[in-house]
DNA sequence: CTGAAAGCGCTTACAG
DNA sequence: CTGAAAGCGCTTACAG
């Protein structure tokens, strides 16, 4: 328990012979310090291996030098990739990164909302990933003063980063249409509470947009709502193959459940490419394993990309920047479970 | 950025007609404080909503209100699992949540330990996960003034909770053992910089107390380091079918490894249990869907129960505390990578 | 059991 | 460009 004795900024203004108030400056790279008390203070910090207080920086007026990323779950694989890679950037660049789990519960999200004001103080900025807000809460973020960006959602004020789901959905149809599959059913839909919806029915819109565009009709029976989980796509592919029609390929809304839509096959003693074609969407780490076909994501880049634009504001706060949405690119990835109709 | 008026310790103690020295203890439950008193404050603090700054806290000499999770990746399914849980735990007791990923570099450990003194200045305490440390970094650590907890470490003078590795694997392989098999192979070893090895070593030396309870001798032939991922795991069982021997039963050292196992079978037109029986440890999310055969650790019970051994050593610094270790149970499940030997 | 005072290490106006 | 002073909201001895 050897508290080593706190180096404090007055030891670097004695070292430096100026003033805590030019040491403080110089040390945030404020105007109005020369550039001669600039290199001392920076000499004398470095010599005496000087951090500011964070707990005095921030009741002084400051900031915290931490950013919360909330996350619906932090187990999830999107969620796990997306978080590791933002607290790159930010460990980068001298922010903690505070992990806040809605653990798929609305009252914990609803207490979080609930009080932003106690989230403000500890924390300078926060990074949503695909939380589904209503506008309260888009308000009440507003209000609190926090600075915010987020990945993969939809229509709010703030920096988003994301992918173009249905140019994505588009695509991955239009690869087993190119295959000379007609006969399409799409696992869709998401449960409720977790993720955006809106990806969903972007994902569904592209779908049909693809038939569309091959003068092919949607056949409601064959787009069933199948959440995102692996369960999910299993107890959907089973429904379709025993009490609908099997189709010749099936696009399922994400990998997951492509997952679950391969096990079903497999209870049933059929398989991809075999007996149905099957490809989803993000490129999962078990995609590779499993010989999935799917339009491959960039998670970690969208989890970056949003982090170094949160940390953009909280640098310039104040200057006007209009907040934008960035799409990043998705990419086919072609492997075992699709393949030309016989 | 309509900055909420904060509510301070003066308005609790104009609130509560009592002085804010008053309020600032019982607020924090110390001795000393009259019931009445104690109540009027809780009341007045409930009414008012208010929250302690953690700034000012520990600027005038307390505590941060938060605990760093220091995890090797934040990717690993292990991993998330284990934060998800002691997040909650921590975020019910009212801490923040740190989160630092090694990302499996030993240069961002290093970093990490050479400031400890930073850490200690932002965070109460922090919480490892798998971290392998030597002896500096670990007396480091102690002289930091930091409260710490571990999971899945080894002789470490600080709580730390895991399995029993040595059993687990004695069980696993005595599972096999049990189903006839006495050709044994084992995919055993850990990748250096990930995870602790001592826990590599400890499921090797159950692999091969089991074979001595059946008196039969390990075949180092059969023995093959194969890390702890999934390509690992491919490697090594195409390294024994190819160039040494095919088993008739395979203990694999993680799931993961066996993961890699099952495709490597796959890729030579094998397939568990029909030409070889195998089983892992861990119970990865992904077992149940392939079928495996393993020994289940609770990962997040790990992560929940380490995550309140932390908070209890906050709660009463300084008291007397002998550090132990916790052993948690795991358990056989059986699926379909394993049967009896023909 | 309770309160007045000092101080934690910074930043922010305000003067020079 | 630079410095003296006040103050951020708490906690910690020290008196009562």
């Amino acid at each position: 328990m050897a508290k080593a004795p706190r180096v404090t900024i007055q030891d670097v203004a004695a070292l430096s012979g100026l003033s805590i108030c030019t040491v403080s400056r110089a040390l945030r790279h404020l105007p109005n310090v020369s550039e001669k008390a600039q290199v001392k203070v920076a000499d004398a910090a470095a010599k005496l291996g000087y951090r500011a207080s964070s707990a005095a920086s921030r009741l002084a007026g400051g900031t915290t030098g931490a950013v919360a990323i909330i996350v619906p779950t932090a187990t999830a694989w999107f969620f796990a990739q997306a978080v590791e890679a933002a607290e790159e950037v930010l460990a980068d660049s001298g922010f903690d990164t505070v992990l806040i789990s809605l653990r798929n519960r609305h009252s914990v999200q609803r207490k979080l909302f609930g009080d932003l004001a106690g989230l403000a103080q500890r924390v300078d900025g926060v990074l949503l990933l695909n939380v589904a807000l209503d506008s309260g809460e888009i308000a009440a973020l507003e209000a609190s003063g926090l600075a915010v960006a987020s990945v993969g959602m939809h229509g709010v004020p703030w920096d988003n980063v994301g992918i173009d789901n249905e140019e994505a959905a588009r695509q991955a149809t239009g690869h087993l249409l190119g295959l000379g599959h007609w006969d399409l059913a799409m696992l869709a839909g998401r449960e409720p509470g977790e993720r955006s919806v809106v990806t969903a029915d972007a994902r569904r819109r592209g779908f049909e947009a693809a038939l569309a565009e091959h003068e092919l009709t949607v056949d409601p029976d064959l787009v069933l709502d199948a959440g995102s989980s692996i369960e999910g796509g299993r107890r959907a592919m089973t429904e379709l193959i025993e009490n609908r029609r099997m189709p010749s390929a099936v696009f399922a809304g994400c990998d997951e459940t492509a997952f679950g839509a391969l096990m079903a096959l497999r209870d049933l003693g059929l398989s991809a490419p075999k007996n149905v074609s099957i490809i989803g969407i993000d490129d999962h780490q078990m995609s590779w394993f499993l010989g999935l076909t799917t339009m491959a994501q960039p998670v970690a880049d969208q989890g970056a990309f949003a982090a170094n634009l949160l940390i953009d504001r909280l640098h310039r706060a104040g200057l006007p920047n209009p907040p934008a949405t960035h799409l990043l690119e998705t990419k086919l990835v072609e492997r075992r479970s699709t393949r030309r109709r016989r």
